[in-house]
DNA sequence: CAAGATTGAGTCGTCAATCTTA
DNA sequence: TAAGATTGACGACTCAATCTTG
């Protein structure tokens, strides 16, 4: 491949991410702003709806501190709760609210119809498992 | 396609995208900050090397105000200045100085080889060109 | 009055230092 | 000593208000 190729086709790939995302993220933030999603989206998918500060910090790539911050915010709204953890007294467990489960499931049904709208839609089922299998080998690839 | 299918597949873009990303951004930032990198890399595309600040803003997906300050910055470390515009008063040019074709050429250098190692050695050429096609569709799709 | 650019206030993130517990 | 969580100082962005020019 051409310099000028591979920028070119890596420069539509930022287009494209960015312009899904920015659509999607549009959408969220209707509801709620976009890291408050991506944190109650990781806890609602967990068993117990509950995860390590630090653990769910590292999953939505906040340093520690920030973590802290946003943890304050979304309990301050009433999506979450703190518990402290009573096997290892150093960690605290931050758990979803029956309001939190209530709004990330409102938020994530209509992410998920918006999400079939803009990808779904424009390239059809073959392409969109083309792209996976793409994306999956980037991925795996990328240390 | 399933939900289950579609949230997956697309979570593959998501988890590529920014391990590559990441990767990218660590390598631009051992000589500057990536948003320098967004403005730099425009301005040595241009002819003349210079663009009105709001059209610059707008490509890098900058507020009019929060452009203003990114501009202090990258002026104030002698990679770019404001020139004022005769034609229209009301606008201020950036140019890069030559300090500043200077370090985004290298950067530029090192992005390049940089994302062949990350995307092309993994894919393969085909697959690039697969990936270009589709990131292009979704690209025209999305309003 | 509209458009380009700047400013000040406020928000949200990082980093380094600190406290508690293992 | 190290790990989890919090705090305060700081940096960079957005937004709304302002100034200048068309």
């Amino acid at each position: 491949v051409l310099d000028s190729d591979l920028i070119t086709n890596w420069g539509l790939v930022v287009e494209a991410y960015s312009a899904v995302t920015r659509r999607l993220g549009d959408d969220i933030a209707q509801s709620m702003p976009m890291p408050w999603f991506e944190v109650l989206l990781r806890l609602v998918r967990t068993p117990g709806h509950r995860l390590p500060m630090t653990s769910l910090a590292q999953e939505v790539s906040f340093s520690s501190g920030g973590f802290t911050k946003l943890a304050d915010r979304i309990v301050e709204a009433g999506y979450a709760e703190r518990v402290a953890c009573e096997a290892d007294r150093r960690v605290t467990w931050i758990t979803l609210t029956p309001a939190g489960v209530e709004i990330v499931e409102a938020a994530l049904k209509r992410h998920t119809a918006l999400l079939r709208e803009l990808v779904v839609a424009p390239l059809g089922d073959d392409k969109v498992n083309e792209l996976g299998t793409i994306m999956r080998a980037l991925r795996d690839a990328t240390p």
